[in-house]
RNA sequence: GGAGAGAUGGCCGAGCGGUUUAAGGCGGUGGUCUUGAAAACCACUGAACCGGGAACGGUUCCGGGGGUUCGAAUCCCUCUCUCUCCGCCA
């Protein structure tokens, strides 16, 4: 959620943030300065109301002391209560519009982003690794994983449909080597608190991060009298952790990682993505969270990217870091960094991490607030998250650019203590 | 799943229709005293919104929502959560 009193100061800047994105809102903008207005009419005037409601009540209580009838004033009181309630319904109706317009606005694109229509307006920042050259012709995860009978698709479909995966034998494990070596890396060397947080979250949860109310249809619910959702990703648990709380500013940043599944219906088909473990319904993810200042939000958002960047490096994998342009980034975010690896079989880069930083719109969402003892009043915080990595493209990754003429795949030498040693699949 | 008891400020805890502007205590901050500290004493001690340049003033908030009433922390309904006992269970 934008913050309130900045769109009703800065009209002209929050069009033109929102026209950058390829969004034209100045008719919905129009209303929301109608319902400021009104809100701003009606409060004064109902809490002049209560004022009076207030006084003549103590009134009513010093006479009934003194044993006087106090009846005489009942009606004027029994008028001003209807006026009272129907004050009130207005005031709700103009509250329940308002933060409806307020809660489908997307974030403001922040000043470095690029402006652009599309991921083609996207601009690489930096690049690091060579693609390697291969004298054979590459094969996709597709092929080669079944081939070693790592990874069973068809299985897969057996017991839960299309776009799910089972990983068998050295690609089970090599899956479990990749969670315990990024939380190792994020916990001991980054100074992230690792946290293992439920799969199933409530609606509000949803909310705080943006997922909802707009985009129920990307997420799985569980059937019955719950309200619950499977997360898809565990930004949604871990920005929530201080949802509605007010946290001491002396402990900020605060910094977590967490491993969890994620799960995503995301309906449609795309392409040749569907085949392969690239976009599954149910995948693994490494996730890190920071809650910041706000002046510190974009020195956070470096540091968070260059942390997930090393996972990549640690691996050996090339990678390139774009900066997404306005037309490409997600509505709840202000800036976007995606790590893209490349894949030798498609001869392109692919996105395996995404950070973004979310300013406050997140935590004006989610009431994340931090105090700082002694020093003034509450403030909400800003909050980022951003993949450290997404576990099955760092599977795939790994399959690709390791493979060898004979279809084995060289375990990345950082992976293999936590292999029980194991330095090639298939062999 | 069954039976029962609860939810009050940072924490504990009183209040059960109108001097509650939420008693009292603990904790915290500042001060007095002291060579310093402790103790004692004094003062202050949350959030949201509205008006205002600010100082400040006002309204709301006793788990959430709804109702009864001139007036609700207090009565009623409902939801959520917590605790105790029983059953089941990794």
């Amino acid at each position: 959620m934008l913050d309130p009193a900045f769109v009703r100061d800065h009209q002209d800047e929050v069009k033109r943030g929102l026209k950058s994105r390829g969004l034209d809102a100045d008719g919905e903008l129009e209303s929301l300065a109608t319902l400021e207005n009104r809100r701003r009419r009606l409060i004064p005037e109902l809490e002049g109301l209560k004022r009076e409601q207030n006084a003549a009540g103590d009134e009513v209580a010093r006479a009934k002391r003194q044993g006087k009838d106090a009846s005489g004033i009942f009606e004027a009181n029994r008028q001003r209560a209807q006026q009272i309630r129907q004050l009130s319904i207005e005031l709700d109706q103009v509250e329940q519009q308002r933060s409806g317009l307020l809660m489908s606005l997307p974030n403001l694109p922040h000043a470095s982003v690029p402006i652009g229509k599309s991921a083609a307006d996207n601009q690489v920042v930096r690049s690091w690794g060579e693609p390697r050259q291969f004298d054979f012709e590459p094969q996709a995860h597709s092929d080669l994983g079944p081939a070693l009978g790592i990874l069973d698709f068809e299985r897969a479909t057996k017991m839960s449909g299309a776009r799910f995966s089972v990983l068998l034998g050295a690609g089970a494990r090599m899956s479990r080597a990749l969670i315990d070596f990024m939380l190792d890396l994020h916990t001991r060397e980054h100074g992230y608190t690792e946290v293992a947080p439920p799969f199933l979250v409530n609606r509000a949860s949803l909310e705080g991060t943006g997922q909802l109310p707009k985009f129920e249809a990307d997420l799985f619910k569980i059937a019955g009298d719950w309200d619950l959702f499977l997360i898809p990703t565990a930004e949604v648990p871990l920005t929530n952790l201080h949802r509605a709380e007010i946290v001491d500013g002396d402990t900020l940043p605060l910094k977590y990682v967490a491993y969890t599944p994620c799960f995503r219906s995301e309906a449609g088909s795309y392409g040749a993505d569907v085949r392969g473990l690239i976009r599954q319904h149910q995948f693994d993810k490494v996730e890190l969270v920071k809650i910041t200042r706000p002046e510190d939000s974009y020195d956070e958002l470096e540091k968070l990217t260059l942390n997930a960047e090393e996972v990549l490096k640690r691996l050996g994998l090339p990678f390139q870091t774009v900066v997404l342009s306005t037309g490409d980034m997600g509505p709840t975010m202000a800036k976007t960094y995606d790590l893209e690896v490349w894949l030798p079989s498609q001869k392109k880069y692919r996105e395996i991490s995404s950070c973004s930083n979310a300013e406050g719109f997140q935590a004006r969402r989610a009431s994340i607030k931090f105090k700082t003892a002694g020093t003034g009043k509450a403030e909400f915080a800003h909050t980022m998250n951003g993949s450290g990595l997404a576990v099955g493209r760092t599977l795939v990754a790994i399959l690709e650019n390791y493979q060898q003429k004979d279809g084995s795949v060289v375990v990345p030498e950082a992976l293999r203590p936590y292999m029980g040693g194991m330095e090639v699949i298939g062999q």
